[in-house]
RNA sequence: GGUCCCAUCGUCUAAUGGUUAGGACAUCACCCUUUCACGGUGGUAAUAUGGGUUCGAAUCCCGUUGGGAUCACCA
C-alpha cells in the first residue's frame, strides 16, 4: 500500500521549530518510500484562528522544498483539505459512533477546573452521569433541541496495547481513558474526533505527531475499531526543547522559522539541522539536502528522547552552506545586507571578503560597520605582540604608507599589497609591522572582513587616504 | 497526585552483550596567515545511581533519582 502522510497544522501563527520538524519527518516519511505528502488545515477551533496564518504555512513549506502532493490550493481526490469545509462530515460520523455504542449523547455544562486551597488545580477523572441515560431517552431530548455534545464511550478494561514506531509496545489502563468530547455544542467536531475521521478518510497510513499523544493514542484505537476501520502505523516525536527543562513554545518568543530567516539563516540549513534533532543517518555525514534525506531517511534512527534545540550549532551548519554558496549566489543575497553602505564602496570585492567570514547574513551588517563611519578608536589598537607592532611603529610607518599609496595608480589587491610589501623590505621592517597599522588606520576595528588591502580596496582610494590621514594626526 | 514516556561528553548523537565508548558543534592548544576568519593538527570532556542476569552490560531485568508528557466543548 502507498504510503501517505499528513501535516496537519492549526492557523494560529507562524511556523516554530518543533512543528516544522514534524512537519519535514512527515514529509520525509512519505518520501522515502515514494508516498504521497498531505496538507490539511485544522481550524476547528474557530476562536483560535489567526488571520494570514495559512499563507505563513505555505510559504515556509515551499521555501524549504517540502511540496504537498494534495491540499487547499491544490485540491486532490480526497478534499476538501480545510477542516472547516468539512465540517457537515463529521456529525454523522459521530451520530454513527452513537449506534455502533463507541459514543453516547451527553447533555452536562461545560466542565469548568476546579482549585483547591493553594491554588492547584484538582485532578480527577471525569464520571459523565449522561452515560447512563438510555439511548432513546437521550435521542427524544436531542430531537427536542436540548444542547447536547458527543462524548466518547469507554466501556472496556483492562489494558489498551499498540505499537508506535519510534517508542515501541505501549500499554495503558483503559480506566486511565477521560471519556472526551467528540462532538461540541456547536457542531463542530473537536480535535481529538476530526482527526481520526479525516485521516481515515484521507487514507492516510503513517500518523506522524508529537509524543504528547502517546497516552491519549489507545481512545484513537477504539474509535478506529469500532468503526471497524483498520488503525494507522502510529510515529510519535519526542519533542524539541529549548533547554532541559522547557520545550520550545511559541510563546515567549522562542526561535520560529521567521525568526531565523530575517536573522540571516539559509532554509537549507534549517532544514539540515532540525533533520538531524532526534535522527541521525547512521554514518558519520551531517551535511544533507532535503533530497539528499528523501533518499535515505528511515523511521528506524528516529530517537525517543527530547532534543535540545542548540542555535550554536545550526549557527556553524549555517556558516558551511554560506561557504559552500557560488560567489555570485552569495552576492546576491548579501546585497541587501548591503544597501546603506556608501555608493562608492565595491560590493562585490566587500562580498568577496565577508563570504568565509560570516556565519549568517545578519553578521554582515556588524562586521562591515567601520566603513560607512570610521569608529572612534583607542591608540592602543596599533599595539600587536605577535605582529611586533606598537605605536611607535605606527607612528613611524604610517606617513611613509601614505606616500607610497598616494603614488600607487593600480587599486587593486594585488597591486597594493606589492607595494606595502616591498615598503616594508625597503624600510627593513616585517610585513606584518607595516599592514597592521595600515589595517588598524583603514578600520578602527581589532577585527575587520579582510587585510589591509583588502579594506583599501574596498574603501576607495580617496577614502583610505583620508583615514590615513586622519590617523597620522592622531598619533602625532 | 494517577498513568505514560525518557536518561551516553556542556549540546546533537554513534555503538542493537565483547570498541582504548566513535563523530559533529562548542571549548582549549598549536600550525597556516596580511588582523580576524577559513583551513589543518591535536587535547579536555560522557554511559545519572544502586542492585541483579552473564565468562562479559552503555546495551537485558528490578529499584532509586532526575526530567518530560498527559488527565479541556485547545489542537
Amino acid at each position: 500500500m502507498k504510503v501517505r502522510t499528513r501535516f496537519a497544522p492549526s492557523p494560529t501563527g507562524y511556523m516554530h521549530i518543533g512543528n516544522l520538524r514534524t512537519a519535514l519527518y512527515e514529509y520525509l516519511i512519505a518520501k522515502a518510500q515514494g508516498g504521497d505528502f498531505l496538507l490539511r488545515i485544522e481550524d476547528t477551533d474557530q476562536k483560535r484562528y489567526v488571520e494570514g496564518a495559512t499563507d505563513i504555512i505555505y510559504n515556509t513549506l515551499k521555501m524549504v522544498g517540502m511540496n504537498w502532493d494534495e491540499g487547499p490550493d491544490i485540491g486532490g481526490p480526497v478534499g476538501p483539505y480545510v477542516q472547516s469545509e468539512r465540517k457537515d462530515l463529521y456529525a454523522p460520523y459521530a451520530h454513527k459512533l452513537v449506534e455502533l455504542g463507541g459514543a453516547h449523547y451527553c447533555f452536562c455544562a461545560e466542565r469548568e477546573k476546579e482549585l483547591d486551597e493553594d491554588g492547584n488545580e484538582i485532578i480527577c477523572k471525569f464520571e459523565d452521569p449522561c452515560k447512563k441515560i438510555p439511548l432513546a431517552e437521550a435521542k427524544a431530548r436531542v430531537a427536542a433541541g436540548e444542547p447536547y455534545v458527543i462524548r466518547q464511550t469507554i466501556n472496556q478494561t483492562g489494558k489498551s496495547k499498540y505499537e508506535d514506531k519510534v517508542y515501541g509496545v505501549i500499554e495503558i489502563d483503559y480506566d486511565e481513558l477521560d471519556e472526551g468530547v467528540l462532538l461540541k455544542t456547536d457542531g463542530f467536531p473537536t480535535y481529538n474526533f476530526a482527526n481520526v475521521i479525516d485521516d481515515h478518510l484521507m487514507g492516510i497510513t503513517h500518523v506522524v505527531r508529537g509524543s504528547e499523544y502517546l497516552p491519549s493514542t489507545p481512545k484513537y484505537n477504539l474509535m478506529y475499531d469500532t468503526f471497524g476501520w483498520p488503525r494507522p502505523v502510529y510515529v510519535h516525536l519526542p519533542p524539541v526543547m529549548k533547554d532541559a527543562q522547557h520545550k520550545l513554545s511559541k510563546r515567549n518568543g522562542d526561535a520560529s522559522f521567521q525568526d531565523l530567516l530575517a536573522k540571516g539563516y539559509l532554509p537549507e540549513a534549517i532544514i539540515n539541522y532540525i533533520a538531524l534533532l532526534g535522527w541521525n543517518p547512521g554514518t558519520e555525514e551531517e551535511i544533507f539536502s532535503i533530497k539528499d534525506l528523501e533518499k535515505i531517511f528511515s523511521v528506524d534512527r528516529l530517537n525517543k528522547s527530547p532534543a535540545i534545540f542548540d542555535i550554536i550549532k545550526l549557527t556553524w551548519m549555517n556558516g558551511v552552506y554560506i561557504r559552500n554558496l557560488s560567489s555570485e549566489e552569495f552576492y546576491r543575497l548579501a546585497e541587501p545586507y548591503l544597501a546603506d553602505l556608501p555608493s562608492n564602496v565595491d560590493k562585490k570585492a566587500l562580498a568577496l571578503v565577508l563570504q568565509p567570514r560570516v556565519e549568517t547574513l545578519g553578521q554582515i551588517r556588524e562586521q562591515t560597520d567601520f566603513i560607512k563611519e570610521l569608529p572612534d578608536y583607542a591608540p592602543e589598537l596599533y599595539v600587536n605582540k605577535k605582529m611586533k607592532t606598537d605605536i611607535e611603529v605606527a607612528k613611524a610607518v604610517l606617513p611613509a604608507i601614505k606616500e607610497v599609496l598616494s603614488k600607487q595608480t593600480e587599486w587593486n589587491n594585488d597591486a597594493l599589497f606589492a607595494a606595502l610589501k616591498s615598503l616594508a623590505e625597503a624600510k627593513g621592517l616585517k610585513n606584518g609591522q607595516v599592514l597592521y597599522p595600515a589595517r588598524i588606520a583603514l578600520s578602527g576595528k581589532e577585527t575587520t572582513p579582510g587585510g589591509a588591502t583588502e579594506l583599501a580596496v574596498v574603501l576607495g582610494r580617496e577614502e583610505s587616504l583620508r583615514r590615513i590621514d586622519k590617523a597620522i594626526n592622531k598619533l602625532a
